[in-house]
DNA sequence: GCAATCCTGACCGCAGTGGTAGGATTTGAG
DNA sequence: CTCAAATCCTACCACTGCGGTCAGGATTGC
C-alpha cells in the first residue's frame, strides 16, 4: 500500500520534530540513528523540501529544519508529498487542481455508475481521514515519552 | 495500494449478486461482460472460493453462485481474500489469530514506543471501517439502478 | 462422446521499489 | 585558502510482485 519512503519520511520528520530546532540536524546522523542508507534518505528529504514540509541549509553544519511548527503539519499532506498520491486503486488518481477526477477502468460512459468507484471512494476518504486526524506533534510525543528505555539523551534512543 | 485482483473480485461478485441466483454463473459470460481476460479471473474465483464467499459447480452449464445473500457479505472480508491483508505497510501484518502483532522495521524493543506504527495503525482501522460499512448488496444496488440517475450527479456522496 | 466449465501449475514481460555510485555545489571552520 | 561537511543531482541497477498467458487436467450435462 505504502511504501518505505513514507515510513522513512516520517521517521526523518519525527526526528526534526524532536528536536529543537535550534540549528539544523544533518541526514547523516537521522540515519545512523535511524538505521537508514543515507543516499536514499537524500532523496527522501528532496521530496519532502519540494512540499515545502521543511526547509535546508547546505554546507559545513547544515541540515534540515521543520519549515513549520509540528502542531500544523498533518500527515495527510507528508504521505501525498512523499507516495505523490493516496489512491486505493491505481486507476484512482485523484487530482487536487480540478474536481474528484476518478480514471477508472470501466472508462467510457459506463464508468458513471461503475460500482467499485464506491467502494474505494469510501476507502480513500477514510485514510485520508486517519491522516488529516494524526499531526506530527502527535506522533513526536509518541516518540519521546516512555524514555524508561532511552533515558540518558531522548532523542537518542540507541540499544546495545 | 489494492491490486486489480480486488477490483476484479469484486465486479465478479457484483454480477454474482446482480444475478437472481436460481442457477449458477459461468466465468466466461463475466469475462465478456466486463471485458476482463478469462483465465485471470479464473485464478481469482479461486481466491473467492477458498475464502468460503462462493461455491462452484463443475461441468457444462456450471458456474458459480454466492455462498450467502449479498446482504450478509461486508467487504472486508472479500477485500481480505483477494489481496491476502489488509496493511498500510508491508511491515504491518495484520494476524487474527493473536493480538496486534506488529512487525516493524523498529524490530527490536525499540517497537514499543514506535511512532509510526501509531500512525500505520490509524491508517488501517481507517481502511478496514470503510470496508465493513459497505456490503456487497449495497455495490449490487448502485450498480443496478438507472443510469440516467447516475449521470445527474456522478459525485453524488448520498450514505443513503 | 463431447462440449462446457471449473481447476491447477508453470511460465513470462514489465514496471516500480529500494538502493547504490559518483559526482557537483555550497558553506563554515582552521 | 583550503578542507571537510553537508546538501543536491543524475544515472544506474537488482529484485520483487503484478498482470497475464498457456497448457493441460478434472468434472459434469446433454
Amino acid at each position: 500500500m505504502f511504501t518505505t519512503k513514507a515510513e522513512y519520511g516520517v521517521r526523518l520528520l519525527i526526528r526534526l520534530g524532536s528536536h529543537g530546532g535550534s540549528h539544523p540536524v544533518s541526514l547523516k546522523s537521522v540515519a545512523e540513528a535511524e538505521q537508514l542508507p543515507l543516499a536514499y534518505l537524500e532523496r527522501i528529504a528532496a521530496l519532502l523540501k519540494k512540499a515545502g514540509l521543511v526547509t535546508s541549509t547546505r554546507g559545513a553544519h547544515g541540515g534540515y529544519v521543520l519549515a513549520r511548527p509540528a502542531e500544523e503539519v498533518s500527515m495527510d499532506r507528508v504521505v501525498l508529498a512523499l507516495e505523490g498520491a493516496i489512491a486505493p486503486m491505481d486507476c484512482f488518481v485523484d487530482d487536487p487542481g480540478s474536481e474528484h477526477r476518478v480514471q477508472c477502468s470501466h472508462h467510457d460512459a459506463d464508468a458513471q455508475h461503475c460500482a467499485t468507484k464506491l467502494l474505494w471512494t469510501r476507502v480513500q476518504l477514510g485514510v485520508i481521514a486517519s491522516l488529516q486526524r494524526t499531526t506530527l506533534a502527535e506522533l513526536v510525543a509518541f516518540a519521546t515519552r516512555e524514555p524508561d528505555l532511552a533515558e540518558l539523551s531522548p532523542l537518542d534512543p540507541r540499544p546495545s
